[in-house]
DNA sequence: GATTGGCACTCTGAACGTCCGAGTGCCAAC
DNA sequence: GTTGGCACTCGGACGTTCAGAGTGCCAATC
């Protein structure tokens, strides 16, 4: 049975390795951290650790080294989150400052983040699945070509191009926008797509061609809302860690840029009580990360919460970093509330 | 002085060095190609290539690996292209397929050359610097907040929210829609931003200020068409490659993320007569490249030509590069062509 | 029973020497 | 101008040695 001092020497052990990137002996233990213990005693407390699987010891005789699973318990019971120094939290402020709009805040957010903590930054969009369209808007930029602008109340805007199967007129294309928002306007995403959806499977009738094909392009770019989207930011610091990733970071610049793996990754996480959540080194294993840590917050937008955290080697400083995520989305979830008031 | 000889002795050593990534030896030179002399016949060539800085020897007693210099020369007298097979010219074909927008055919293009060369693809957005305005639409999102959509004829289309300092209605709205319209639809974007500055700096009158606080927006707007912009692929292929970029890729993953320094790089290399360009190894130092290479092909875009290309190690394979770089370059040139024609 | 000092043992990594092969430069001969 | 021959150089692989760090275990102590 590991004892409390025992989880103590483990506590120990994260920092020092963390911090020195060499596997931590029983000698420089009692040194660095006041046990007020001999070196023979924290090997004995070692040895338990060891047993547990919480450490391990790379060669028959080197000092050791956390295993995922004892990261997982100092995640869990021994971290303690140090608040952030009121520069970075100024930095943060004056990082954020004024956004020009929705896309403008979550990069501003991911680059201060990345800037805060060293490590590669994500964040969710606030979700749109939850939304409701507010506004449908016709352009004719050719008598057969139309730009099709949607705007939800979460704050996402989204326009494409649709080509007619005819010509239209003015009073054509007045008459096509109020069927369009008269179908759409005020309903939730999900709900304006199954419209469109009866619609197409309806009964075709010529004079319907036109309308048709619109309801078409208003599907695919409604689909565009209920799709997760991922902003990141500081991918070039991982060149720095190299080394920390079994020699290659192949996969995670892979992940980085298929995006979607990430984005069903912090889709899955589990957060404690506070909104914060780790996924610890081979817990990623199945996408492709297990040499790698995620940490996490929740933060509030208008249409529910999303995740904002950093994604880093499993020796990461997991207090200073889960400390950084948190004090940005509580940042980030401020602004999108005041943003929201201000509607 | 270099022969004739001397030259296709450089070729032989780039062909060589970039397909082994090994220093070549005269022996290995006279196995793999038949030149008809003996290796010492070779050695002297190479010790004049040595002389003009062509070649240079990474010990006393090694191999010989071509310089920037040498490939200089290479690319410029000596690389030939060879045609793409049928399979990637089809490959090209399938992937740039049927493009949802200017956005999504973009993307598609760095795919599938990131997918052609294994090299991390970019290409610059079509200039929209000359472009011309051709719609302005203003959508009400609530009585004091406007989004406001701009289309040019290059197919840009931008939007922006604007926070009135007034409220409005649907009649004021209307008035402001056609007073804007009438400023700058037609006019090419510099035009429009410089009228729009004219306003701004005019004689303030207490009912222009919605009109002014719109303009300032709008400016805003504009300028961003007038930014180039690049889309990217590949930077996990980076991660293969590690060992060509003395230790670190990260000067190469930074500009990847800053854009602003690899848009510089490429708006500033000098095509030849065929529209291709080529910026070898240290002709990169003053943007922190100085161990990559970019080739890159012209097209033309309806408002102009941009450019479309790769970015890699200095040892990359030239003539597969550019012959990738200037295929997908017509294949986009040809779809932004039929796009213009349709509309 | 927990803690401690002592000690034998193990393993890594740096330093060093050796050796082989690849490749060069040079030279005399063709 | 080209060639074969030859002495020379250097890097990298390999093996050996050695010191240092750290462990596990044990008997002694609190």
């Amino acid at each position: 049975m590991v004892t409390e001092r025992g989880l103590q020497v483990l506590r120990a052990i994260v920092q020092d390795y963390v911090e020195t990137h060499e596997p931590v002996g029983s000698r420089s233990i009692v040194d660095r951290h006041s046990f007020g213990v001999s070196a023979a005693t924290i090997r004995n407390d070692m040895a338990l650790l060891e047993d547990e699987e919480l450490i391990t010891a790379p060669h028959t005789s080197s000092g050791r080294v956390p295993t995922d699973k004892g990261y997982r318990v100092f995640v869990n019971h021994l971290a303690q989150l140090r608040p952030l120094s009121s520069a970075q939290r100024s930095a943060i402020e004056s990082f954020l400052g004024e956004p020009a709009d929705l896309d403008d805040l979550m990069v501003r957010t991911v680059r201060v983040l990345t800037q805060l903590t060293g490590q590669v930054a994500l964040a969710q969009y606030p979700s749109f699945a939850r939304a409701h369209v507010t506004h449908v808007e016709l352009v004719a930029l050719a008598p057969n070509r139309l730009l099709i602008v949607l705007v939800t109340d979460a704050g996402g805007v989204s326009q494409r191009m649709a080509v007619l199967p005819d010509m239209i007129d003015e009073t054509g294309l007045a008459a096509l926008r109020a069927r369009l928002a008269a179908l759409i306007t005020g309903q939730a995403i999900s709900e304006a797509s199954d419209r469109l959806q009866t619609l197409l499977a309806a009964e075709e009738s010529p004079q319907d061609r036109v309308l048709r094909t619109l309801a078409g392009v208003v599907i695919d770019e409604l689909s565009g809302f209920r799709q997760e989207r991922l902003v990141m930011a500081g991918a070039a610091t991982l060149a720095r860690r190299e080394q920390d990733f079994r020699g290659s970071i192949h996969p995670l610049l892979e992940a980085i840029e298929e995006q979607v793996t990430l984005l069903r990754l912090m889709s899955e996480m589990v957060t404690d009580e506070h909104g914060l959540a780790a996924s610890i080194g081979t817990e990623n294993a199945p996408f492709g990360l297990g040499e790698a840590s995620i940490v996490a917050s929740n933060y509030a937008a208008p249409s529910g919460t999303a995740r904002v955290g950093v994604m880093g080697p499993t020796r990461m400083d997991y207090p200073s970093n889960l400390a950084a995520a948190r004090a940005v989305a509580r940042y980030l979830s401020r602004m999108l509330d005041e943003d929201e008031a201000g509607r």
